[in-house]
DNA sequence: ATTACTCTTCTACACTCCGTAGAACTGTTC
DNA sequence: GAACAGTTCTACGGAGTGTAGAAGAGTAAT
């Protein structure tokens, strides 16, 4: 359902990365910085970042402070709460989620599981 | 990465549900059944039903029996494998896996928090 | 205000993936 | 060996993504 591109996604990463929300200029020049997971050698056109942002605003994933006037943009949710979001979404579409679950457990490292039962431990109700 | 299209999810819902093999017509038929997720009312021609197989065995989902003439074809992880496999593949993507686990944790039901603590408690190691 | 510049929107196109299936080929059965 | 069932090959239309030019709108400076 709502998976990205790899443009799509190389913005959004810059965008989790930053502490401020970013005019499209400037998500540009950080595509080409080794920052970035994968840096590219040419520059893309300033339209086609726009574009791209543009779309990612449509499907929610970015806003932008209209305000100012280069605008500003941000993304929606926190890389984490991302990630998040797609691991239920994955979870829902299996009839049996506790067999998934399960699955999923067997297949984690021993940190994380001590991390998962931690977690666990000190969020009983985790909500909002 | 590795979404399959509605058709291909549906086809392999079929297989998950079955307990053996099935050749290609069988997989045609079953999905008009109400069983099906998401019964359809036209049966679908049965080169497209193969040409999803196809599709599904080059991308990994699928294997046949060639041995057999009318080729049985079957999946090659079952559904909560796969499930799991997909959460963690999103997981994967995440820089900070902590993070991410902790704000999947958050938005979990109490009854999946408690399968949770009952599996890693039960399962110190479990792999493959 | 007119101009020069920057940013944004609109439009467009090529490419890939997915659903769909006909045509052609191959193996099976009578 | 003819008829039939199953498989592969080829193809095409629609959607989504990466790409960007052309045209429009806001801003700054003359």
């Amino acid at each position: 359902m709502s998976s990205l591109g790899v443009l799509e996604r190389l913005l959004m990463d810059v965008l989790w990365d930053s502490s401020e929300p970013l005019p499209a200029t400037d998500l540009r020049d950080r595509l080409l910085t080794p920052a970035a997971s994968v840096a590219r050698r040419k520059p893309l056109a300033t339209t086609t970042v726009l574009t791209m942002l543009s779309r990612l605003e449509a499907k929610g994933f970015v806003t932008r402070d209209r305000e100012k006037r280069p605008h500003r943009y941000r993304a929606v949710a926190t890389r984490a709460e991302h990630t998040a979001d797609l691991m239920h979404e994955v979870l829902g579409t299996a009839p049996d989620r506790q067999a998934a679950l399960a699955r999923f457990i067997g297949d984690v490292t021993p940190q994380e599981a001590a991390t998962l039962r931690r977690l666990l431990d000190s969020a009983p109700l985790a909500h909002e």
